[in-house]
DNA sequence: CTGAAAGCGCTTACAG
DNA sequence: CTGAAAGCGCTTACAG
């Protein structure tokens, strides 16, 4: 049987289905194991053309290290982790696309870890997954990102991680991505005063959630910064489920003194919200101007479309996990992230 | 400083923090490393007492082996890779949840890996990341587990992997689940004739979409053995998304000859059919019924809510996960998830 | 700038 | 049923 041999070196074993070792390559290029593994690992300590030899017979042979020995040796994997604890599909999907994004091509692999921080065990299930997996490092995405304990435990595991937050936080052994959820809440309230709504409602998340108090301190400071306000039977604290938010629906728009505005602190809600209305027989925009907040496709798929903020959960994931993967505990230790709103058919000025 | 001994034995140093290994477990239990592999590994060739009492010191010590160390050994990692090219975040993640049900203390963790099946190189990708993490097995959610070269790739890589489709197909090397869509577009299409609908339409999805094929077949074949029909007029293949929906309802709801009901192959495009009639002023479900197919979150959220099609994708996500990790190659080649309607308030009898 | 030795924590192949 | 040796493919610690 023939064998193929290398067009280039004819020195090549053929291909045998097995992928190359470092053996392989330091053999074939002439050099010790110890200096291919420091070119696998960027060391400055090799010389130029030594380096350039050897990185193009990897490239020709189609070598990459395997991540499993190598993490045996570092005594760390190759893998990130996302852990999580949030209902929303299109959240977690955009998280995940948008780790995806900063790992491609790094050799890192993202690893999923769903948790649910109401039960008592939930930390030690997280501190074995990244601890039995030698997890390079962990992404901690809302509303897990705000149990202090969970970073505490990730901190004296000394396994690096960042910390997706609506707002700022002092935590020394995070990397930060923080996503000023106030500044998309206020400029949703700047948005409604200038149609000329005055009596405006807020149907909240759970005051248990950071969010959900970054948004309404945003929204509430934003109306009083230009004169509004928002007396108290006019915020009601909702669960962040649709369902929770057709009940507070129902209160706001019970009685004959209906807000002429309410500002949803996400999207589900707002669903919620446009049930009720359709149920009364009021029109929106009409008779009552909506906003939410996530921009989910939900807000597109609604009727009349849904003006919503948009939170760039894409662009958060892709930043967090580059924060995880760069080299050197360098600088970076905040980075931010702006919700914006985006106008659709939900609001007008009030009749 | 006192040193904290083990209650049980005495012997056992302070918890230092790092991990034991086997090999402190060998020397704990006084046998060789040897045999802690074995029970490990459930080999059967270890003395019952040997066994209990080795397991017993395991998990007196908190002990887990490393599985970058088993990897390597085994040449074979502990990752399940779950490979998708699906634009529905419910959907995803639904199945995530299913696979992690599966995997939960089972050593096994996901890794999730999206791909675009229309990029020509997309293969390649998928064999990079199967070879080079040395995947324990891969699931292969629709629409990317349609594609049979990317399965002959899998075989010929001979990794172990299952198939989630829509109907049955003939791969020896697979582990298959199938999800029998057929069978809930013919619920669908019984309850609109027991309603007492003749004229109805379809939306479909593309038809180089094994769903959308069977979705339609399905449901036009339960009409025919009722003695109903669906002329070709009446059948306007759309892509699976909102927009799309949107388009394909302008052309059915234009005319004064509007049909009285439209089986959607999707609620994304349910939600479209809804959007129409809302701004042509047509009433769902007095001047049409509309039924989806997905049973997704939007359905519920859509005024009137949405009668759909459930497709139980946690329990798919589940089985296919279960197949891969389960020992040995024995049976259970091929399981069967069906879905089924569920009734809301998107249909009643025609006017 | 380069390399030979030892080791990461397991398993395979072999011997008993 | 049990174990000593060698090896999986890398890196660390040390020497030059």
């Amino acid at each position: 049987m023939p064998r193929k041999t290398s067009a280039a070196t004819g020195t090549r074993p053929a291909s045998t289905g097995k992928p190359a070792t470092i053996n392989d390559i330091a053999r074939l290029a002439g050099v010790s194991k110890k200096t291919v593994s420091r070119i696998i690992n960027n060391s400055p300590l090799v010389r130029k053309d030594t380096r350039e030899k050897v990185e193009a017979l990897m490239r020709e042979v189609g070598y990459t290290p395997d991540p499993l020995a190598r993490g045996l040796a570092f005594r760390r994997s190759f893998l990130i982790g996302m852990v999580y604890d949030n209902p929303t599909a299109q959240y977690i999907v955009d998280m995940q696309y948008g780790a995806l994004d900063a790992l491609r091509d790094s050799g890192y692999e993202l690893v999923v870890h769903p948790c649910d921080t109401r039960s008592p065990g939930y930390i030690d299930g997280v501190r074995r997954f990244v601890q039995q997996q030698k997890l390079h490092g962990v992404m901690l995405v809302p509303r897990a990102s705000e149990d202090q304990n969970l970073a505490d435990m990730l901190a004296e595991l000394g396994v690096r991680y960042t910390r997706i937050l609506p707002m700022g936080v002092d935590d020394q052994d995070a990397r930060l991505v923080v996503t000023h959820d106030r500044d998309g809440a206020a400029e949703a309230a700047d948005y409604l005063l200038t149609l000329g709504h005055r009596d405006i409602a807020l149907i909240t998340g759970p005051s248990a959630y950071r969010s959900a108090v970054e948004r309404t301190a945003g929204f509430v400071e934003a109306l009083a910064s230009r004169g509004g306000s928002v007396p108290k039977a006019r915020i009601i604290e909702a669960g962040y489920t649709f369902e929770s938010g057709v009940a507070a629906a129902e209160k706001l728009l019970a009685g004959k003194k209906r807000p002429t505005a309410i500002f949803c602190g996400n999207d589900e809600m707002a669903a919620g919200v446009y049930k009720v209305a359709m149920r009364t027989g009021l029109s929106i925009p009409r008779d009552l101007s909506v906003i939410g907040f996530d921009d989910s496709p939900l807000a597109s798929r609604l009727w009349p479309s849904l003006t919503s903020v948009r939170r760039h959960t894409r662009d958060t994931g892709r930043i967090a996990a580059t924060m995880l993967i760069r080299a050197g505990n360098a600088p970076m230790p905040v980075a931010s992230v702006r919700p914006h709103l985006v106008v659709r058919d939900s609001c007008q000025p009030p009749a």
